[in-house]
DNA sequence: ATTGAAGTAGTCAAGACTGACTAGGTACAA
DNA sequence: TTGTACCTAGTCAGTCTTGACTACTTCAAT
């Protein structure tokens, strides 16, 4: 076996992850170094992904190494060196592939803290108000940096898209925990 | 140095994770054999967390190593031997310390198909049509399948209440999506 | 008889992910 | 001149997670 396969070397499969429609899709608008896309995940896309560092840089490893993309370093005097990435045209193409794909699919929503709400019921009826009041002054506030933020980039933009997909999530959340704490607060006057 | 820890052998680190909430959780009730505890969450918690058998196992060995919670064998006849898990008085405490601090925290929604919304322009307007309806499609069916599962559990049980969480958000998600295809469509019309 | 599902317990290699670190430069303020 | 912040590129050990597998038993169906 093994006898002729297509690639002599083995490559480390490439995802088909969104994580990898994401550094493609950053690359299609324009070239980009290394630096700077994480520096752009970081700053701009901290609340649609939670890509880190080191995995982008394996990441983009990955695609060079499949030939999605394409690097060359550039010279800059008085600043370090850059490496610059490129999309292929094989990029571009798998990104256009992925991207219909993951446009096309939903995914089961996995919601962090669900797990605390499944077993509120085990702390003191005093104890469930006084944590979800704060949990609710949290989310309030994290909506309004998603307001803030969103007062600041256009909604046509891809970003301001999937930032308001989130804000109205999280708002249906806030108004959902909202109703539990006012449930919990008129048990305990009944009662 | 290591001179006097407390601990003379170097147990694995517990992590202070919603997974572990949810074991020491599911013991508070009663107390439960390995495989119950798999089956319980593949089949009434899928939507809930997506913890794998192998991990509830691994992180089963982990609780008792912490002495969390305690195990036996239970005989039976003509069926295999069961490990039935008890909480210890260490690990309902522990229980309630982390569902207190987990109430009341608040994670960032970091949500599954929102990278290919983002990039939704570089398809033709025809394919992102095509490609939102279908998305929508499923939205719908599996917002079918949590009505179904909310018609046969109590809302006041902590898995309903879990269950409907999800069930809201991914009911606004479905209206988010429904208005973006609607918006794509008019602006098809209008161009 | 044989097949297959469900009950019961795990294990393990392989991969994904990241915190923390290294290594160097510039530029500006104190 | 010292510190701090930003620019630039990585790496790696260690942790987390899981798909796929092994083993054995009963029970119902074919």
């Amino acid at each position: 076996m093994d006898t002729l396969q297509a690639q002599s070397t083995h490559l480390p499969p490439l995802p088909e992850d969104e994580r990898i429609l994401l550094l493609l899709g950053l690359l299609t608008a324009q070239d980009r170094h290394g630096y700077e896309i994480n520096d752009f995940i970081e700053n701009q896309l901290h609340c649609v992904t939670d890509l880190k560092k080191a995995t982008a840089y394996l990441l983009l490893d990955r695609l060079e190494q499949h030939d999605l993309i394409h690097s060359r370093i550039e010279q800059q005097s008085l600043k370090p060196n850059r490496k610059v990435f490129t999309l292929t045209a094989q990029g571009h193409a798998h990104f256009l592939k992925l991207l219909a794909t993951q446009l096309r699919q939903e995914e089961p929503l996995i919601l962090p803290g669900n797990i605390p709400v499944m077993f509120h019921e085990h702390l003191t009826p005093e104890d469930q108000r006084a944590a979800l009041q704060e949990r609710l002054e949290k989310l309030e506030q994290r909506l309004k940096s998603y307001e803030f933020l969103l007062s600041r980039v256009s909604l046509t933009t891809g970003v301001g898209l999937a930032t308001q997909r989130i804000q109205v999530l999280t708002q249906a959340d806030l108004d959902w925990t909202r109703q539990l704490l006012q449930r919990l607060i008129q048990d305990g006057q009944t009662a």
